[in-house]
DNA sequence: GTAATAGTGTCTCTTAGACAATATGCC
DNA sequence: GGCATATTGTCTAAGAGACACTATTAC
């Protein structure tokens, strides 16, 4: 590394050492939907700056043990909601979503925080215990916010989580990660009008659905109640994640304003 | 600081000196359309690893002098393309690409790139004069690619770059900073289809055009030929970057697959 | 039978594409 | 007039919404 230095002459910004370096966080929003309702994962500081206040699971990057940022994501991830990538096909989902930095966003100085979003089903998650110093809760979304104030600048890192959640289940298939195995397209529709906050027209979205071929019935299997048995689909793991939608859902939401 | 770090009892991960940290680097993929192609700007390195390699035009992060990532990628614009972002409204523009963090990606050791990619329109450009150790050059992208292998992963963040570039023309109007301030809808369309690489239908495109309200006619401005002479426009300012297309221009390419 | 939810069909509105028709400058 | 490009119009195919209709279970 020496002899590095060395060769930079008046090239110095090509060095890795001579400038101050800031923190490297990685922060992840864990978004949910249990009881009806949208929820995310918020833990409840121990320790100043912001201490008792909630903020979105995450903390320094470990240079020394994770390989790369993405890694470090799934470990946080799993750190928080039991969730293991390593043991089978989880429908977890796990995207990058924004990197934030400056020098004003945490009062000990310089940081950077490389933020995700992740959805999981409510059901495969077991919440780390509670200690007394730090309390993992799901807390419900209401519009872009959730109703108490975060520590840092973690509400707009939620804020622009939420946007991007909204936004890419328009044309994508993401909101399959938020159910069980198996499930009913009443149920996913509900799902969508949940995160979406609008309802939805029933034939559109099945042909969407159905075009989009995301999702494909299970024979023989069905949910029962008090009224006709619905038919129960599973998820059909794609190359991609775009389920392809010509004209999107918010198409005459925008147009009528 | 230090008390912050006596504070700190089993909650390690909540301080921020106790870790080793990474190096964070900013890189840009500047793209502009010249010649009726589309390229991106790359640095001759000067010094190891990889010296003499092209790469994107970035460097380390200056905590003491950038407030922010922004700020930073703004910089690094700045210095490469002379388009200064204080004087007057330049109609470059720049946005987050995505953020690549690992052990691997540099010989140095661990690294964090927070890459952005820029449009700017080539008569607004005065390339930096190049020395030896440090040439700027407009190079020729085909396909998701330059013709030369580049330094670290910057090939697959060009990749990503251009992917991202192609997928936003889709469904906003970010192809009006590659355009000089006056311009006919024949050279919008030819803009589009440079980068989207497929040939769009006429009228199509001028009725999304229109209905997207992005362009307005500058009265009694004509570019004029040996032809019938075709008006001049001139780019909105909107609030968001939308350009509202209910249904994608890539629809009807991706029904036909 | 009734209640409740599942699932399908029909009709209209709108947009994209294909392609033709018209407009207008320069020579 | 002839050429070249700009600009507009017409026709068809297909998606989305509204809304009604039918289906199937439990009671």
């Amino acid at each position: 590394m020496q002899n590095l230095i060395n060769e930079c002459t008046d090239e110095s910004y090509d060095t890795l050492e001579s400038y101050k370096k800031p923190t490297v966080m990685v922060d992840v929003a864990i978004f949910t939907v249990q009881d009806n309702t949208l929820k995310v994962l918020l833990i409840k500081r121990g320790i100043a700056p912001y201490k008792d206040a909630w903020a979105l699971p995450g903390g320094a990057l470990r240079v020394e043990q994770d390989e790369s940022l993405e890694i470090a994501a799934l470990r946080e991830l799993a750190e928080e909601t039991g969730l293991n990538p390593q043991t089978g096909a989880q429908r977890q989902y796990l995207e990058q979503l924004h990197t934030y930095g400056g020098r004003n966003r945490d009062p000990r100085g310089w940081t950077v925080s490389v933020a995700y979003f992740a959805l999981v089903a409510i059901d495969d998650v077991t919440l780390r215990a509670g200690t007394d110093a730090s309390a993992a809760q799901w807390h419900t979304i209401n519009g872009h916010q959730v109703e108490l104030p975060l520590a840092f600048d973690h509400a707009d890192i939620l804020h622009d989580a939420i946007t991007r959640l909204r936004s890419k289940l328009d044309y994508t298939d993401i909101a399959v990660h938020l159910l069980p195995k198996e499930f009913t397209l009443t149920e996913l529709q509900r799902v969508y009008e949940i995160i979406m906050q609008e309802k939805l027209n029933k034939s559109s979205f099945r042909q969407r659905v159905d075009r989009a071929g995301i999702v494909k019935p299970i024979k023989g299997r069905m949910r029962t109640g008090s009224n006709r048995p619905a038919q129960l689909y599973q998820f059909i793991q794609q190359k991609h994640d775009r389920m392809f939608f010509p004209r999107s859902i918010a198409w005459a939401q925008e147009r009528k304003r």
